[in-house]
DNA sequence: TAAAGGATGAGGAGGAAT
DNA sequence: ATTCCTCCTCATCCTTTA
């Protein structure tokens, strides 16, 4: 610890902030601190040179930069005032391992970092904990009833007094208040002040009346609790250093500091407290929209919630243990941007402690066992094997076992959150009473094996926690919201929404997990309306597709997710390996695409400040994607669409014409797999038996449709004739024979080039290819129609990043088929046929255009065959 | 083959004792 | 200020079983 000011004469209680800030003791001295230029400091001689020899104007320089003077002069003693460079290298040393109480480092001011505040009532004195009024706290021995007019009134000219000066040194006027009513009216100014950088520390939450559920803890708060988090705050300030932790870490990551966790871990507010008002102040770049949330375990190796914060826009996490919503312990970190005044908590709120949660367990519950809540609830529970040897070594004691005994048999159920079922008797929570615990709806889960239920309910949130912060979205969105959730796992967050009441209207939900993806999917389909679109890998989720959803929807209203927490987890007995581990390491694509979102809504000058944090941290961690700060967001334009398919563009893309030839199949009734799949491969092999054949895809149409066909094939082909030669091989003949067909053809031109012309490569391997077939009425005027086909085609451009190829035009067969105009659109994967089929643009463009003069139309699409993927 | 069982501590945080 | 002690942790890997 670097003791800078070792000259000091305070009192000790707060040396170290007294020291690292300014002279607290004195208005002026601290005013001057955050002032260039001379100083009137207790240390200047008369001459205005500090300690006799600094230049004043260097002191000043550096004061500008942020450091306080009594670190600056520290530094100047140390290697004195001629290198510069050296000089400001060893005051970064200074404040990255100092803990430097100074906020005024980096790119805000310190009242816009202060990381949060308790805003109290200009008329309230009184804290909540306080209430009962028992303990006797310095607050009340101010206002008690006994004191004269005069009292009252000398005493609030005191207090006006200090307001005052703490607002002459910079403070703002309700943090001096709330200092006052936290400290009392009798401390000093510098005692106020200390409280309120105190109070600016991670971890505020202490300073709020908690711990409800812990029967012994609140009878008496007062003197007690303030006791305690004055303590907290100096023995933290001097282990971690204070001000917002964010601005405290060199960015080099040799220095990777821990972050405080607050004690007890309440976050900024608990439903128990609603009545206190709560207000934080964000960094200018972290306002939403667009909102996110994102989660992981609170007792993550050291340095790994700095680094989350710093990425996170530097906003302090909100440390939060789960006991406080629920009868198990969970303790997280959450860093969002949400408002966190007027929270509400989902109703009903769950029973809290393990008797109320499960009332059975009480009858045999051993005096002994002093547990009321559950630990952290895990991914692994306990075999069967252990609470056998438990019964046994019970078993044998008529009475209460012996100490020994009991302490095994404690550590145990401790260990694996075992409850007592019967006598002498504990067995691990069932995974519908986990679900009840976290708050999921029953059976939520159910479906999956067990060992995979436990798994993913371990790894899930409490959903009354994360309920109740983001509470403040019910009223922002009434009428439903978008929300990209990452690492969804069974869904926690679209269950809290839903609870809270807020309509989701479209949830791209990350998750590797196909059992999870199935468990949210099921879920989904029971209980909501919206479009629901499931992606396996995030990495899958690329900057285009971002865009792409951003652009359809609007944007989102909310990213939220916890990523992995494998590699931090206390119980991973293997690879702890941090943010850096196999799984972890996926946060960075939490920020990649949170950061994405953030600036393609917000444009370009949102993070503008955010420049040099990042580039700094993009050095830290060059293996991963880079804070995408520094990289330029391009925006997908119709000009990319002639590079990435066949689509017509106005682009400069040389064009080949081609002929698209659509064959739509009635298959026989009852037809078996095996003729199924010969049929389709038959006709998949036409390409290599027949000459001008450029493409083929083909499979089962997935969705009934009014003309009841079954199988669509697609064919490209040169040119017209060679269509013609195939109509007239046995190829054909032999299918019609079998199966009645329709066939539909269109001239259309694509990219010339080998892989859209053929469709060969990996984007044509998978996918689902989209045909819309459209005859429109007589009465419909030339201009409407081709209105609307300009229509379709300018969606189909504005969907380009998302679309590997499309073609469509005049249909040749007009009189044959019955449509006149038709298109084909392949897309890379199911998710992203639905989220343009099921899109509001492409229905309102429908709606709008196509329907009203379409005579009769035909959608339908089919999954790319796998069996061409083989033979290709 | 999938599911379940069983063995496997380190690394902090926090508090009490010294 | 330091040491000692207790407690807790969204897990992984290998073997066994159904």
């Amino acid at each position: 610890m670097v003791d800078w000011a070792s000259d000091s004469d305070n009192d000790g209680k707060f040396e170290w902030d007294t020291d690292g800030e300014a002279e607290t003791s004195s208005a002026p001295a601290l005013r001057n601190a955050d002032a260039p230029g001379p100083s009137t400091r207790p240390r200047q001689d008369a001459n205005g040179k500090a300690n006799g020899s600094a230049p004043p104007a260097l002191v000043a320089d550096f004061m500008g930069m942020g450091f306080p003077k009594e670190m600056v002069l520290k530094a100047i003693k140390e290697i004195g005032d001629t290198d510069t460079e050296q000089l400001l290298e060893l005051l970064l040393t200074y404040q990255a391992i100092g803990g430097d109480p100074s906020p005024s480092v980096g790119n805000c001011s310190a009242s816009a970092c202060a990381p949060q505040v308790l805003e109290e009532d200009e008329d309230d004195d009184d804290v909540n904990w306080d209430e009962d009024d028992t303990g006797g706290n310095c607050d009340r021995a101010h206002h008690s009833d006994d004191s004269g007019d005069e009292d009252f009134l000398q005493e609030m000219s005191e207090k006006d007094e200090k307001i005052k000066s703490l607002v002459n040194m910079g403070f703002p006027e309700d943090e001096a208040k709330m200092a006052i009513t936290r400290c009392g009216l009798d401390a000093s100014v510098d005692t106020l002040a200390d409280s309120i950088f105190a109070s600016q520390t991670a971890g505020n939450g202490y300073s709020v009346n908690l711990s409800d559920y812990e029967d012994t803890e609140f009878s008496s708060f007062g003197r007690r609790k303030k006791t305690r988090f004055m303590d907290g705050s100096k023995k933290k300030r001097k282990r971690y250093g204070s001000g917002p932790q964010g601005n405290q870490v060199p960015f080099d990551g040799s220095h990777e500091e821990p972050m405080p966790l607050p004690n007890p871990m309440v976050g900024f507010s608990l439903p128990s407290d609603r009545l206190r008002s709560v207000h934080r102040n964000l960094p200018d770049q972290a306002f939403g929209p667009p909102f996110f949330y994102y989660e992981n375990v609170a007792l993550a190796p050291k340095g790994v919630w700095t680094t989350i914060s710093r990425f996170l826009y530097d906003i302090q996490p909100e440390f939060v243990d789960s006991k406080y919503f629920c009868a198990a312990a969970r303790k997280r970190g959450y860093i969002h941007n949400l408002p966190i005044e007027n929270r509400s908590p989902v109703l009903p709120t769950p029973p809290k402690t393990i008797s109320e949660a499960f009332p059975n367990t009480k009858r045999w519950w051993p005096s002994w066992d002093p547990r009321r809540q559950f630990n952290c609830l895990q991914t692994c529970v306990a075999s069967a094997k252990l609470t056998e040897r438990i019964r046994c070594a019970l078993g044998s004691f008529s009475d209460a076992p012996p100490t020994q005994v009991q302490k095994y048999v404690l550590d145990e159920c401790r260990k694996w959150n075992l409850v007592w079922v019967g006598k002498n008797k504990v067995a691990p929570l069932e995974p519908d009473e986990m679900e009840f615990l976290l708050g999921y709806p029953r059976n939520h889960t159910r479906g999956v094996s067990r060992t995979e239920r436990y798994r993913a309910l371990g790894n899930s949130f409490q959903v009354d926690t994360v309920a109740y912060h983001l509470s403040v979205l019910r009223d922002m969105f009434p009428n439903g919201m978008n929300v990209l959730s990452l690492f969804s796992g069974i869904g926690g967050a679209e269950v809290a929404l839903h609870r809270l009441g807020i309509r989701m209207k479209t949830v791209i939900s990350v998750e590797k997990s196909e059992v999870n993806r199935t468990v949210l999917k099921s879920w989904w389909d029971q209980t909501q309306t919206g479009t629901l679109i499931e992606i396996a890998d995030v990495r899958h989720l690329t900057a285009e597709r971002i865009e792409s959803f951003i652009r359809r929807f609007g944007g989102f209203d909310l990213v939220i997710g916890g990523s992995p927490c494998n590699n931090l987890a206390g119980s991973n007995r293997h690879h702890r390996d941090g943010l850096e581990g196999e799984h972890s390491a996926l946060f960075y694509d939490y920020f990649r695409i949170l950061d994405h979102n953030c600036k393609t809504i917000a444009g370009p000058n949102k993070y503008q400040n955010l420049g040099s944090r990042t580039e700094k941290d993009s050095a830290v961690h060059l293996s991963h994607p880079l804070p995408s700060a520094t990289r330029k967001v391009v925006i997908c334009t119709c000009s990319m669409l002639g590079s990435s398919n066949g689509a017509p563009s106005s682009g400069l893309v040389k064009k080949r014409k081609i002929v698209e030839h659509i064959i739509l199949l009635r298959a026989k009734p009852n037809i078996s797999d095996v003729e199924e799949k010969d049929m389709l491969d038959y006709l998949y092999t036409s390409q290599y038996q027949m000459r001008g054949i450029l493409a083929v895809s083909l499979g089962r149409i997935e969705d009934p449709n009014t003309e009841n066909f079954t199988h669509a094939v697609f064919m490209r082909f040169q040119q017209k004739d060679d269509i013609a030669k195939f109509q007239s091989s046995p190829y054909y003949y032999k299918i019609l024979d079998e199966h009645g067909s329709v066939s539909v053809d269109f001239e259309s031109e694509v990219e010339d080039d080998i892989i859209p012309l053929f469709r060969r490569g990996e984007d044509f391997n998978y996918g689902v290819e989209f045909m819309l077939l459209i005859s429109f009425l007589e009465s419909a005027s030339r201009d409407s129609v081709e209105d609307a086909l300009a229509s379709l085609q300018r969606m189909i451009s504005q969907c380009s990043s998302f679309i590997v190829q499309a073609t469509l035009g005049c249909c040749l067969n007009h009189m044959d088929s019955g449509y006149s105009h038709a298109a084909v659109i392949r897309f890379p994967s199911f998710d992203d046929f639905k989220l343009f089929r099921e899109g509001m643009e492409y229905k309102d463009m429908w709606a709008s255009k196509l329907q009203p003069i379409a005579e009769k139309s035909l959608e339908l699409h089919f999954t790319v065959d796998p069996v061409g993927n083989q033979l290709m």
